[in-house]
DNA sequence: TAACTTGTAACTACTTGTATTACATGTTAA
DNA sequence: TTAACATGTAATACAAGTAGTTACAAGTTA
């Protein structure tokens, strides 16, 4: 089990408008670097407009970034694209046995750990920018360019 | 999405074998206290003892802990219960399209960024064992017993 | 008005998780 | 040796989520 693939397609998303940013960034133009269905872009772009990362509006074309680049984190598009709900990326089993002492107790005792450990993937994310993926795109560009 | 409930129940059966270790552990006794099927607990318990942490043989009823609580950690019932496999907490959407800057070059980019958020996430599982939740779990009970 | 775009619903195919049933295999004790 | 019981495992069913696709209403622009 994996974590939806719309967390990577965002970052994607939001990467292309700031290195295309010179063009107009349709949801077919977009689906086409990604590879995949427009329908599905613009799904997912209704998301990163909903939590104000960008600006897209009905029968205008093209999307654009709503803020900075360095103002956007990771763990921002992450919670953009409803990929976990808050709280919710371990599932816990319900409704154990009340009559046993474990059966009473083992959801009180674990969900403030999978908390813990869920606050530190996102504090991971919450560190990285998409200006740092943008840099690290171009980097790699230019590195495949060169020529020795 | 939510990571299985499998994680749980395995941590929910490694310290209810603590708990009970004067009792015959039957997986229709677990199941009762987890309140689910006999025969998910079987499947369960038979990927804890693959990773070394129940001693479980067929015909003989009753599963024991194979290891010390203070040596099985959470990471550990993770990694065994194989809810996600390793490097895939995450999902990358595949084929991007190499034509453009951006997809030849983005999964790259942002797989070194999820390891790192992954192993936070395995790092704070890794510093909690079953004995922690043991303590905690008799701790409530006891708290739940006292009369005020 | 025509051409184009976004927003959104509906549908399909696929995968995974969980519950359940069934039964082969192994163990124990009368 | 047989009866009773436990584990291991396969098969099935159902629900939920993902991803791909089509279709079309509604908004915008020339």
């Amino acid at each position: 089990m994996s974590i939806s693939t719309r967390f990577s397609v965002g970052i994607h998303i939001l990467s292309l408008l700031e290195i295309n940013k010179e063009g107009v960034n349709t949801s077919e133009f977009i689906a086409k670097s990604v590879n995949t269905n427009p329908a599905l872009i613009r799904k997912i772009t209704g998301m990163l407009r909903n939590a104000g990362l960008v600006n897209v509006r009905p029968g205008i074309a093209g999307a654009t970034l709503a803020k900075e680049l360095s103002d956007i984190t990771l763990l921002d598009v992450y919670q953009a694209v409803n990929v976990v709900q808050d709280k919710e990326l371990f599932g816990i089993h319900d409704n154990p046995n009340p009559a046993c002492p474990v059966g009473r107790n083992i959801q009180d005792a674990i969900e403030p750990i999978f908390s813990i450990a869920e606050l530190a993937l996102e504090k991971a994310l919450g560190v990285v920018t998409i200006e740092d993926i943008v840099k690290d795109i171009l980097e790699k560009e230019e590195l495949g360019k060169r020529s020795f």
